[in-house]
DNA sequence: CATTCGTGAAGACGAAT
DNA sequence: ATTCGATTTCACGAATG
């Protein structure tokens, strides 16, 4: 399965590292280089020597759960060889009570044999869920990363997907799947919510199943998460654009007025605040085009369109009222 | 010229059956 | 699982400044 045939993995300094794997040849030996699939590496296969680590295998993994799926295979999670199968580590211990010639055992063997099956099979399946929870971690880090999600909303992701897995919600589903959801579900928990659609650009899983597994996940784990409330993202979207604190305020009190009349009850929250930021940029004439705002909140022209004119209705109705 | 406004067709989503 | 209603988006042209 290795390459290479040497113990020692000294790992190359990064100089020369790029041209010597295009040329495919060892910057040291001058042999030639392999790929270790197993440990993600590229080798010399002479000298042993890694030239590039942790190499991102993109190949496609192809898993099936139970019967019903094998002929449907779908693509789930990350390449099964390094993360996710065990590679052999693990042993299977036959139910037959017989030796490896067929014969019987004795009872005392049978309950040696037993014991053995036991803690086997425990320490088997503890270990696949630790490599899952390994697996599924590194992922909500990394997308928590790319997304700016705060310390404590990471916490909150990881034990939601905690809990996940213990009621066995992972099984059938892709553990990045449950992963992005646990993560959905953390920062609209949290105070600086992220919208489907961002959670989707970070994450490998398309946004129809993420939708599909938050729902699941919610409902299985009694988790009650309320629509998002407007205002919270007014700031991202004011520092985004650069706004005065004055018309940053302005946006929060439109919004005010249109929750004390239900105006938003079925619309996009993302939308509403991005209505808010500009009509209060109207209000307040410091101007921000509806293409700006657009741009930030990734919400067309046509629903600030819609949505500004709301705003300044239920403003005016609630002032002379 | 840039920005805003209105429209109708088309897609996406949630609720109800 | 399908259907329905509301919302959002896209593409376009017109109006406004």
């Amino acid at each position: 399965m290795s390459p290479q045939n040497t113990p020692e993995r000294q790992v190359a300094t990064p100089t020369s590292v790029t041209s010597s794997i295009e040329s495919n040849q060892c910057p040291e030996c001058r042999g030639h280089l392999a790929v270790d699939e197993a440990r993600g590496d590229t080798a010399c296969t002479e000298c042993g020597l890694v030239v590039e680590q942790d190499r991102v295998d993109t190949g496609p993994e192809w898993r099936t759960f139970d019967t019903g799926y094998r002929d449907e295979r779908t693509r789930v999670g990350l390449p099964r060889t390094k993360l996710l199968h065990d590679e052999g580590l693990s042993t299977s211990i036959g139910w037959q009570d017989r030796d490896a010639t067929g014969r019987m055992l004795t009872s005392r063997q049978r309950a040696r044999t037993r014991r053995l099956r036991t803690w086997n099979e425990r320490f088997r399946t503890k270990s696949a869920r630790e490599r899952n929870l390994k697996h599924a971690l590194a992922e909500i880090d990394r997308m928590a990363s790319a997304l700016g999600v705060p310390k404590a909303d990471r916490e909150t992701a990881s034990v939601i997907y905690r809990r996940a897995l213990k009621d066995g919600l992972v099984q059938g589903r892709s553990i990045e799947g449950v992963a992005t959801a646990a993560l959905y579900a953390a920062v609209r928990m949290g105070t600086t919510p992220r919208s489907l659609d961002e959670v989707t650009s970070v994450s490998r899983v398309d946004r129809g199943e993420i939708a599909r597994t938050y729902r699941y996940v919610l409902r299985e784990l009694n988790l009650e998460i309320g629509p998002t409330d407007p205002a919270q993202f007014i700031p991202r979207l004011a520092s985004a654009l650069d706004i005065s604190d004055e018309t940053e305020h302005r946006a929060c009190e439109l919004l005010e007025a249109a929750k004390a009349k239900h105006l938003h009850s079925g619309k996009s929250p993302v939308g509403l605040a991005a209505a808010a930021v500009y009509a209060a940029g109207l209000l307040t004439n410091d101007h921000v085009t509806q293409a700006d705002v657009g741009e930030v909140a990734n919400i067309s022209e046509v629903t600030i369109r819609h949505r500004y004119a709301e705003l300044l209705e239920a403003q005016e109705s609630s002032v002379t009222a």
